[in-house]
DNA sequence: TACTGATTTAGTACCAGGTTATAATAGCTG
DNA sequence: CAGCTATTATAACCTGGTACTAAATCAGTA
């Protein structure tokens, strides 16, 4: 029995499949919350090719892909049941101070003269500003900072945050950062942060919030 | 109704639960992977008294939990675009103006609100306020900053940025950046850029620190 | 044309890890 | 004893799948 005569003709109009495969690939990889239902509408094919295909591409299904995220995630997080920032934090009092640690990789500096892009020194402040914020919703609404000498290459950033005043004004808290390379001081800013002051916002995505 | 008649009586022998959530509490924390019938061979009680013990406590279920670690760790995996210059220019007259235009994705934003990362908005004015001086070197001094309303997923930022001053210091710029969706101004900053200005500024042997 | 084979779709049974609701039981306590 | 809390049991249902079987569809080719 000759099976083979496929791979004879070059299979010009295997496209299809391929390109499909192509883009669930990248569908799931921009987006790797999305289930296979969701995926079906937007590749226009059955679950069950949908399922197919992941099968053929090794592509574990939702549960398996939110738990490896996880337990990523959970290796090289100190257990902070915190929100999203730049650097690690190291200590937190929520509402009084807070420690985070970031060193300056190739990534964050300007390729021909290795000093930091100010952004990044700033986004681990503004970060920080933001986590040790106990709240709900946390937004910068104003800033004031200094870049007190270039950070570079290889140097790790020490930021530290202290929360200054929530007397008064209780949709705003003040929020000091410095920011530390050894001894020297390289970034000092005052942040103003927005705060959700106990209110709840729900969005009807994950949370259920509401249980009583 | 007077619902409440524990509190009346110091309640001595109502520990056994209360401990008992004690612990639930933090196995959860110490291993957020763990299923309801692994706690049930760990508290010795029911698979139903652990649930309305999750209840009680507001802790969801390890699904759940997964699903929050993913998103967490997603959004911070995320951190900043690595590269050069955040947002595409689409104008540069150097030393004068320039716009930049930068559209607020998924990483960008807080997955639970859609709101905009302040320090992504941030780093597109600040990479532009850096881009529009003609400098071989041009590092960010002092900001001050005020994010006037929040950015949301979707939406497109154009900044402009103005060269108020060259004037007196050499070695400075002053450097103003409005940031607009659509009609609406959502950020706005003021920035002293430390440039070269001539003089050679010996770093890491290199120039220049942007462009191109 | 009929056969072959890949691809796609459909349908069923089953699973983990739950939620929700309802009821029964145990244990104390006034 | 009634009345209460706490616990356990039972059953129906849900999501987002896996595993398997089978049928339908299409393309090429002998």
């Amino acid at each position: 029995m000759h099976d083979y005569k496929v791979k004879e003709v070059p299979a010009i109009e295997r496209l299809p499949k391929r390109q499909r495969h192509q883009q669930l690939s990248k569908l799931i990889e921009e987006n790797p919350f999305i289930t296979d239902r969701e995926l079906t509408r937007l590749l226009k094919v059955s679950i069950q090719t949908i399922r197919l295909d992941r099968l053929e591409l090794a592509i574990p299904e939702l549960r398996e892909r939110l738990k490896l995220m996880a337990e990523r995630s959970y290796d090289s997080v100190r257990s902070l049941p915190l929100h999203e920032v730049i650097g690690d934090i190291v200590d937190l009092q929520l509402d009084r101070s807070g420690i985070s640690m970031f060193e300056i990789m190739h990534e964050h500096v300007f390729s021909r003269t290795g000093i930091a892009r100010g952004h990044h020194v700033f986004a681990q402040a503004n970060s920080l500003a933001v986590a040790v914020i106990d709240d709900e919703i946390a937004l910068t609404a104003t800033a004031d900072i200094r870049f007190i000498r270039s950070v570079k290459l290889g140097e790790k950033c020490i930021a530290k945050a202290y929360v200054r005043s929530i007397s008064g004004e209780k949709s705003k808290a003040k929020v000091e950062v410095f920011t530390y390379v050894g001894e020297e001081m390289v970034f000092q800013g005052n942040f103003v942060i927005y705060r959700s002051a106990g209110e709840h916002i729900d969005e009807g995505g994950i949370e259920r919030a509401d249980r009583h």
